[in-house]
This record gives structure tokens, C-alpha cells and sequence, in this order.
DNA sequence: CGGAAATAGTTTGTCTCACGTACTACCTCC
DNA sequence: GGAGGTAGTACGTGAGACAAACTATTTCCG
């Protein structure tokens, strides 16, 4: 197999497990993703539109049903009249810690085939080409 | 970087790669693995919906609007009456030619920092955890 | 200081994608 | 030659994404 295919299966091989685990929780991809930021920042929208790659207009309907379900919250920002700060709710973070610790379990089940040595070779390597 | 951030991120990086790409002809993910499947096949539409892991009722929806935008064809089932083979047209292979060899540059282009036994190495251990 | 321009966010309209359910047409098999 | 199963479509719903238009605030410069 060549690097290529290996790595466009792998992608999604861990999107199937991730959208898998999030439907444990009736949560897409992008909404683990959401949560996952919140876990250590309080961003108002445009920031969450950066992190994730996504234009103001989608964050809002985004944030929107995750408020609605109470996963999160938004507050005026104190700093500027026009901004919110959003933020996990208490449950949202118990959610999102759930959440990432059954994936992580699953990632890390994918990988069950590596010896220790290997495990630590591949996240290496990983990392070197996501820090590119 | 632990193991499971690694290839998660990676897995987003790659998939980054495959949006930016099908971006450029006006095709979505989904798209992208439709005419890839359809390169070497021509299946119905439950089996297309066991390669992609959808319900058949979305694999109709899929397919039209492929069809409308002349990249794939229905054409009835010579054997069974119900079915219908869907094909790559000329335009769909054309495209689906293009899209990969772009896709398989810019996927190469993430690994430049690994250099070729480290390449190897990488390529040898995500195509342990694919196919475990 | 006051108003013009920039910024943060929402709204609205449109599209893709995914699902479940219900339906039609055909096939199979008893 | 029906009864029941199978292939595919139609329809309604909802999430998710975008662009463009809008509101409310802030900034900034003249």
C-alpha cells in the first residue's frame, strides 16, 4: 500500500470511529470538535469560526443547538458590547469528557497492533507531519 | 503529542486536504469517494451504499445529483429488472483522474519532512493499523 | 466631539447530505 | 401464480455550510 492510500484510509478509518463515539452521545463530528475547544478557552464567535474553519454565520446555528440542548452557554462579553464569550455548561463538560476519553479508548484499540515501540515510532512520525 | 492527538489531528490535516482539493472542482468529500469507488466498479446502489457507509435512500440523492452534473450514469441492470449499474461517464473519469493525482500530491506534500526511510516506516505502520 | 467606517453577531435563503418511512416495481420461491 | 422479499425512489425532516443583508456596537480620524 502506498503512502498515500494509507493515509487517506487511515483519515477515515479515525473519522468513522470518532463520528461512531459522537453518536454514542447523539453528537457529530463537529460538535465533539466544538466542545473539545471550549474544554480550555472561552472564544467568542469569530475565534470558534477560526479554530474551526468555519465562516461566523455557520457558529452561530452551531452554538445555537448546543445551547439549546445545554451543552453550552454564551455570555455579552464583558470587553465589548457587540461579542459573546462562549462556554461549556457543566454538563457540556462532563459530555465532552466522556466523549474524549471513549475516544481516545477507540484510537487508541486501532493501534493494538503495534508493539510498544512502533506505537511511539508512529506518533512520532505523526507528529512530525502535523507540525509541518 | 500523545498517540491519540497525533492521529487525530492527522486525520483532520488529511481530510483538510481532501475538502481544499474537491473545493477546486466544486466536489464535496463524498463526492471525491463516489467517483473513487466508481473507478474500478459499477454497482448498484445498495452496494455503493455499503462502500460508503450510507442508506440507500441517501445514495439516490447522491447519485442524482452526480448525474445532473454529467459526471456518473444509471444505467438499468441487465440481470435484475429493479436495479440500476452506475458508471463513470468520460467528464466523471476525467475528473476523478485529475482530483486524485492532485490529492496524491498534496497528501505527499505533508510528508515532506519525512524523509525516505522514514517514509517507508510511516506508510509500513499506518497500513498495519488500516488493516488490523 | 461627532460622524464614517469597521467589527461582532444574527437572520434569511439556498444547497448538500443524511436519515427514516412509505411507496413502486420487480424477482423468487414455495 | 401468489406471498414475501429486494432494489430503488419519493418525501419530509434536520444538521450543517455558505453568502448576503441587517443590527448594534466600537473605533478612529478630522
Amino acid at each position: 500500500m502506498n503512502t498515500v492510500d494509507a493515509l487517506v484510509q487511515l483519515s477515515f478509518q479515525i473519522q468513522r470511529v470518532l463520528a461512531s463515539v459522537g453518536a454514542e452521545y447523539d453528537l457529530s463530528i463537529i460538535q465533539i470538535r466544538l466542545l473539545g475547544i471550549l474544554r480550555d478557552r472561552q472564544p467568542g464567535m469569530l475565534e470558534l469560526g477560526n479554530h474551526l474553519g468555519l465562516d461566523k454565520s455557520s457558529i452561530t446555528g452551531l452554538v445555537s443547538r448546543a445551547e439549546k440542548r445545554g451543552l453550552v452557554e454564551r455570555t455579552p462579553s464583558p470587553h465589548d458590547g457587540r461579542g459573546v464569550l462562549v462556554a461549556l455548561t457543566p454538563a457540556g463538560r462532563r459530555l465532552a469528557e466522556r466523549g474524549e476519553a471513549d475516544i481516545a479508548r477507540r484510537i487508541t484499540e486501532l493501534t493494538k497492533r503495534l508493539n510498544a515501540t512502533q506505537r511511539k515510532q508512529f506518533t512520532q512520525l505523526a507528529s512530525v507531519v502535523v507540525h509541518g
